[in-house]
DNA sequence: TCATAATTGTTTACCAACTTAACAATATAC
DNA sequence: GTATATTGTTAAGTTGGTAAACAATTATGA
């Protein structure tokens, strides 16, 4: 099969060691995220909504009238970056942005009736997906999983 | 500070717990892929590989003459995506296309003395980087976290 | 009080890291 | 020997962002 190459790169690829990148962390994590994303997106189909809009509406659920700019800086990106998300969430009518008297800047954002019905049963289809993609980890991996992914998130944040 | 909120999610940022999102294998997953990969450009500078032409040296240095096709599969990217990545690292003169007189339609890709002192130093700063970032970590931590990166993604290779 | 600084949401332009579809050249299979 | 597949490549599009600038508004300090 594979005249090019001396070694036999497809059987280190199944058995999980390709390379040095196997020992490092970054690469395992960037294969296990897209991985994850991938099966998400797949779950999801083409109606439901994407990772961004629903972690965003996680939030906004979990907290309303937030302003965006609270909302942007829990989620780790720019301002500028959320604007379009909450565009499709409130072209959507999952939620609105309302004046604020007290501070005629900021445009809180709250989630209407339909927005946390909607937030409601994509969370279980989420849930459902990550079920499915960790059906082999029992529920001591899964924890200290996020505990590790959690405590990589903290580190940086000191630093 | 925040009137435009009833709760007070900058405590619950600090305290990592922002919502049902917290419990979500994904969502961690992200932001600690986020906070690796920022650490990963910051420790490399302006002038070092990024890394994804790390993560093909890697594998070009460990498997010398590998065909783009091979080296494709092994990364999980499309071929006409690695294009780009292996002209920057010929144009950097780290590798080189050279025919194969057995297929001519491939082009295998051998590193250059170059490119190998190249990926040894890159590695080196890469296992710094990893170093401080995961100072607090155990070898057992870090061992348990990529034995488990690396089972989502097994599983996700069965179905 | 008044000028300066900061913050909010937004637009615009950009960038990185892909994918899909098409293609010519070449190789393989029936 | 014709159909099929594979290789590397280009071109065009998508996604998920960032950075810079801006008007409107609010906060700060002399």
């Amino acid at each position: 099969m594979s005249r090019t190459t001396q070694t036999r790169p497809t059987d280190f690829e199944l058995s999980g060691a390709a390379s040095d990148l196997e020992s490092l962390v970054g690469y395992n994590l960037k294969r296990a995220y897209v991985a994850v994303q991938r099966d998400f997106r797949a779950a999801l189909g083409e109606g439901g909504l994407g990772p961004r809009p629903f972690s965003a509406l996680s939030i906004v659920v979990t907290f309303p009238n937030i302003s965006q700019s609270e909302l942007a800086r829990m989620l780790g990106i720019e301002r500028s970056g959320l604007v379009a998300i909450v565009d499709e969430l409130e072209s959507k009518a999952y939620l609105a942005r309302t004046t604020v008297p007290d501070d005629r800047r900021v445009q809180a954002l709250v989630p209407t009736p339909a927005g946390i019905a909607a937030y409601q049963s994509t969370l279980a289809a989420v849930h459902a997906h990550e079920d499915k993609l960790l059906a082999n980890f029992s529920s001591a991996e899964k924890q200290t999983l996020m505990m590790l992914l959690n405590k990589i998130r903290l580190n940086d944040r000191e630093s």
